[in-house]
DNA sequence: GCCAATCTGAATGTCGGACAATAATACCGT
DNA sequence: ACGGTATTATTGTCCGACATTCAGATTGGC
């Protein structure tokens, strides 16, 4: 009989253990407020310092939010999955080159899922946030927010939650490189022309054809985003 | 003159973000014992809360490991995404067949990435794991962490790190599902032979070949969890 | 002289108290 | 009823205390 390291569990982590499946079992819901400190101390007959050290874990994690006054629990769309890419490229862990590469592989493939798998509804979210892109063309922020919406639709398209929450970390982490093709010229009313052919594969059906344009989009962005660069550096 | 909402950034923070940087700078690298708390507290001037603060930060973020006695800075393998992925598994957010799903997008491209970019180590690497897995054909464990290192060499392979992390994560949270491979009779031979076809078409430089042949595989061995689960259930 | 048991010290884990700063609430005077 | 003030509640931070556990030194036995 061979025992495994035990690890011993600190109280901390039994506490923010305990948060975490009430969060899991949606007792806790997105954006309710969290219990105070005191409470939590006397609901779980352990010091302060646990309970402090738990909102800790819980907040590093991306699972609550400290907001001034009260902490809550957040998720709404809670994705750690943020964090970590935003860690690994402060510990320069990795590059912009390379999530902008692993970037692609994910969404030409998703296009191609979404092709597939597309419902009326996802269609209509999509024009619906190609239209907000129309709008947007006079401001940057609705602008790029509005792209990141009709790709997130994608993803959300092809019913694959972990290839939405992967997608949406690596975009948020390269959000100023992409915010900066709006100043591009003409580049917005490109990328616009392309979500559109994209829109039209993807509701046709037709994988290969939606898989074949978001590369091109995809790749002119780039090209474009490279541009910029060089000549601004 | 607009003033964004100011972040009071607390001193536990101030502490985790300091020794992040140091980490990132390689000052303090993986293995290395880290100060203790009270030098922590002399060094920074702060109290010792918020000294536990701060490392139950780095800790939950897989930065530092706690081994009974002193912490460690970790990493080597620093891996963030795996805690993560792991995390929206308890939450429910993300389900088995999804991680499957990306898990073959990511590799069938990344074995069409690292047919183009593979130099002579990559290969004898490859090679070395396949030999291992050979030799692990007796022992559950030695050959679940050869197919394991197997993967991760094609993934280096592509020189891009956030894939290897990316797939590193997905298989660490699939590795129940993984190991149960080996259970099912004439399945790791088959493996074998088909990490052969990859290795050969790999070290060819045949991308799209590199990329069927890890599609049939990835393919093969879903199709085989999921006969093994029916069979099981 | 060498080995083993024990003792001591250091470090972490945990609790509780104390205090400042800040935000929400209640209260009160006009 | 309204505005301003007082009170309270909560977080952020520090500090002290004690149990536990582990490493290394000390000491005692053979």
């Amino acid at each position: 009989m061979i025992h495994l390291p035990i690890e011993r569990q600190r109280v901390c982590e039994l506490v923010a253990n305990h948060l975490i499946q009430q969060i899991s079992d949606r007792r806790l819901k997105p954006g309710d407020p969290l219990a105070t400190e005191r409470e939590l101390t006397q609901t779980y007959g352990v010091g302060r310092s646990s309970v402090r050290e738990a909102l800790r874990i819980l907040e590093s994690k991306g699972l609550i939010r400290s907001a001034g006054k009260g902490t809550f629990a957040v998720a709404e769309y809670a994705n750690p999955l943020q964090h970590s890419v935003r860690l690994l490229l402060t510990l320069q862990e990795i590059a912009l080159p390379e999530l902008f590469e692993v970037r692609k592989i994910l969404e030409v493939e998703a296009a191609g899922l979404a092709a597939a798998r597309r419902t009326d509804d996802d269609l209509a979210e999509m024009a619906r946030r190609i239209e907000e892109m129309v709008e947007g063309l006079s401001s940057q922020e609705r602008y790029i927010a509005a792209d990141l919406q009709f790709h997130l639709a994608i993803a959300t398209a092809t019913r694959n939650r972990i290839a939405v929450h992967v997608m949406q970390a690596i975009r948020e982490a390269l959000h100023r490189a992409l915010a900066s093709i709006f100043q591009i010229p003409g580049s917005p009313q490109q990328s616009l022309a392309q979500h559109k052919e994209i829109l039209r594969a993807i509701a046709a059906g037709n994988q290969d054809e939606a898989r074949q344009r978001m590369r091109e989009h995809l790749l002119r962005v780039e090209g474009d985003i490279r541009d910029a660069l060089d000549a601004g550096a």
